[in-house]
DNA sequence: GACACTGTTACGCTGCGTTAACGTAT
DNA sequence: GATACGTTAACGCAGCGTAACAGTGT
């Protein structure tokens, strides 16, 4: 699959799939003899991913190591205590960003509700 | 007030203060003969204001146009249609972006129970 | 060779963090 | 004049957007 196609999948642009590639979040997994990108299933899966973890703002470094560090989970040799402390470390982030999530929503309703109040709705259908 | 204590107040950077005064988002209301930048109440509100907005993830130029619409809210002159198309506006990128946090916190949840599926927390107390 | 697609630079942008070097207030 | 606080100017950085220009594939 080419990354066209795979952004057309994903929503995401060109740019944003050759930077993700650049910076190793994610790497196709073959090219072709010409040089384009070839995306396996897999590959789109990991993307897949990848946005689910958006709102978590996490730098594409630290994406790349929890990506790491679930994958790495059925490898028994992986289970130190030192992987421990860093799953630890981002279940952590993980639970502060999801209070940030709902301070933000309520806000979000609050800003809403002044807007509201701001002028009475020009209804859409005869916008314009 | 000067600027210090302002952030203080605020949980702001100097350097975010600074900011948002050049490119004409909050301008200290006044200015000590010495050049030192000088808040008022109104000018804290306003940042306090800001702060809440911050989810919305609009532009600093935004921002200010909002801040713009609301405050004229109470002008009769300024009811214009073109007023009200504005703050229709901001009416739906405040709409979608409660979608998009609901979204992201469904998203955070998931992501944290895969996180407590990765490992068996290592409790805080034993942590080094 | 026409055409859509893809490749690699490389510069631009936002919203600040971060020195650096230098005034202000007490 | 020491000390705490403030000033502007300038570069740095992430995560892309946006050309510009060349190669690929069919």
């Amino acid at each position: 699959m080419q990354i066209g196609e795979v952004a057309g999948r994903t929503g995401l642009s060109l740019r944003t799939l050759r930077h993700w590639d650049n910076v190793g979040l994610v790497k196709p997994s073959a090219r072709s003899s010409g040089g384009f990108r070839l995306f396996s299933e897999a590959d789109v899966a990991r993307i897949q991913v990848i946005k689910t973890m958006k709102p978590l703002a996490l730098s594409l470094e630290e994406m790349r190591e929890v990506l790491e560090l679930v994958e790495s989970a059925s490898d028994p040799t992986a289970a130190t205590r030192e992987r421990a402390l860093r799953v630890d470390y981002y279940r952590d982030r993980t639970r502060s960003c999801i209070s940030r999530l709902e301070r933000h929503l309520a806000y979000s309703i609050d800003l809403l509700e002044m807007l509201d109040a701001q002028a009475p709705s020009v209804s859409p259908d005869t916008s314009y």
